[in-house]
DNA sequence: AACTAATATTCGAAAATACGAATATAGCAT
DNA sequence: ATGCTATATTCGTATTTTCGAATATTAGTT
């Protein structure tokens, strides 16, 4: 039972663990977005993005309405907003390191070019 | 640079997505505790605890601090608590869709018996 | 009905993750 | 030095995730 609950937090956590899939749920932050709005200012393959929607979808993270010939997304339940402002805190507070991460793959990205 | 925030913010969801890593992370709530320890109380073989605490300390979610022969494990920022506490709240708001998908999980249980 | 636009799904291949078994390392006691 | 306990790492394999290309679906238009 307990294991079930876990597994429910896990998948939530694995609805998150991709940089599309947050920068979706960042652009939903002020309210909903058609698929085509979110294709075109993310810079993705419509398919990729379909599929990322989906994943956020099955997890409950997004709801979608349809209006016409297209669908609007946006983020069911504020808290999750509150999840992402904490985390916001929490880079703030680790900027350092992701500074630091942040040199290491720019000084990567100098060398194999 | 925006795309490498995204990145490290997956990278902290990612560690989390997985159910033994919660328990483990929910286990250091109250305090540090030893690689032993937490074995024990998960009753998760011993290479596998290992594993998913690398991937928590590369993450630098955990914190380890040496103590002769044994290793002591804690939460490196409580901020990181907080996210699991407002997490709660989340469940707890969608508390019917955790127990349909328990119940679900329990029938398909009985099935496979 | 045929056509177009918006979105979703399927498919196959590549990469990443998860697990237990086996092995390695490090500290302490004899 | 040998042995013992606690923890970490490596290895092989099975599963899952991710992507773009191709295809399907659905709504609106002519």
């Amino acid at each position: 039972m307990q294991d079930a609950l876990r597994q429910f937090k896990a998948d939530f956590f694995q609805a998150l663990a991709h940089p599309t899939r947050i920068a979706i749920v960042e652009q939903l932050r002020n309210g909903e977005l058609s698929a085509g709005a979110l294709i075109e200012r993310l810079g993705i393959e419509q398919a990729n993005a379909s599929q990322h929607l989906a994943v956020l979808r099955a997890k409950n993270i997004l709801i979608n309405r349809k209006a016409g010939n297209q669908v609007f997304y946006s983020v069911r339940d504020p808290l999750i907003i509150e999840v992402l402002d904490i985390m916001r805190r929490y880079f703030h507070a680790h900027m350092s390191e992701v500074l630091a991460t942040l040199k290491a793959i720019d000084k990567a990205e100098k060398i194999h070019r």
